[in-house]
DNA sequence: AATAATTTTTAGATTAGTCTAAATTTTCAT
DNA sequence: ATGAAAATTTAGACTAATCTAAAAATTATT
């Protein structure tokens, strides 16, 4: 198991995540906006990755994440993750400043030191931005999110994220206490424009508008 | 302020800790010897940092480490030291397990981080081995650790660090209830083999030989 | 003080990662 | 289905960090 460098490990990071979101095979010019390099310098690593075995790829056709890249940038995430969680829940940062410093602690190479971050911070299985947190093997036990405004009549869920990260929207959202973690259940959709009345913690109902509700990521109960 | 690439941050922290230790003028191959690496390569990086003027240095008359660079080797040196007494204290390593992670985590970038951490852990003022942290401003404010043997009758002062790690030492220590913030009082010296009478933490006497004298490492109170 | 031994620097290569510019391949539209 | 547009790769260059081998300077020895 040779290790990858820092920018290896960013690739690899970076094809997993475009995979991830649909695309399952990914082309040079999309990792060259993630990554804000050049379409040139992705071919040269694309190459190298390839004869590392974590992608497969055929000339002009795009790349494939392979199963032992998977688990590569698994990996990645769970160190990254994990940070964030301990950023957050111990050192007191709010979960919008932490990505840059968790892009750095996630090279950190020990897995002790991971497995002993873990339990330090309980087993975690969320980070702060509502991400699972995958396991030693890779694996995300946790349901994933969703968006609000998919979900039907009577469900419940747990908020665990906003798209919109906007000072205004968040503003919004203090207003009318919709806190990450909070309880919801779908008590009301209006047909003509989308909107939802919920149900706060088993208490307060809320009536929040369809752009409200997409932007809200929830995991279902 | 232009930052140090993780490479020049580790010979500038090499050439500190030699200048530090006497050698007021570090020559080539000492940092390279440190280092693990060439005196080719220590030429080269010492006309690189000179241009970044955190050493200054005349050719073939070796190095002498600049107010700017003991200050930037101090600031890595803080963050390598808090990132240990973390390791030690919260996730519950050994100290003589964490060199090599904290060896990675000293370069991560963000003050911010690192004043949160500081505060996260108490303030701590030295190492899980004893060794002094610097401040924001590069100062350690503790008295810095001496030998046990070179200290009079009637000094008190606290066991920080041994210098021999091996475990068959270390047992020795274990069984004379010897441990890291123990507080010693030296009561005897023995003139004819140096060997000296001590009482820990207010209560037992002891008696250790002066070779294992030599081997502990104390802050005088 | 001259020469031998040591230390340090320079010269020239190598690898990783990046870039621009040019060539090539694929895709899309008419 | 063919030419234009877009995407991708190649070629060649650059910087950072390293190395080996050779040259130059310093230090030590007789």
């Amino acid at each position: 198991m040779h290790d990858l460098s820092f920018a290896e490990e960013n690739y690899l990071k970076a094809i997993y995540h475009l995979s991830a979101a649909g695309h399952h095979v990914v082309n040079t010019n999309a990792i060259a906006e993630k990554l804000k390099t050049k379409p040139a310098s992705v071919s040269d690593m694309i190459r190298k990755l390839s004869e590392k075995e974590v992608i497969s790829y055929v000339k002009y056709q795009g790349v494939n994440i392979t199963a032992k890249g998977k688990k590569r940038a698994l990996w990645i995430i769970r160190k990254h993750r994990l940070w964030e969680v301990f950023l957050v829940n111990k050192l007191g940062f709010h979960w919008d400043e932490v990505h840059e410093i968790a892009e750095q602690l996630e090279h950190i190479k020990s897995s002790l030191l991971i497995s002993r971050l873990d339990e330090f911070l309980g087993f975690p299985k969320f980070d702060p931005h509502g991400d699972p947190i995958p396991n030693e093997d890779g694996i995300m036990s946790a349901n994933p999110r969703v968006i609000l405004s998919d979900l039907k009549l009577g469900t419940e869920a747990e908020l665990v994220s906003m798209k919109d990260t906007g000072s205004a929207f968040l503003n919004h959202l203090d207003r009318i206490d919709m806190k990450i973690g909070a309880k919801l259940k779908i008590i009301d959709v209006l047909e003509f424009d989308g909107s939802m009345q919920l149900e706060i913690n088993d208490g307060n109902k809320i009536t929040i508008s369809k752009p409200v509700a997409d932007n809200l990521l929830v995991i279902k109960k």
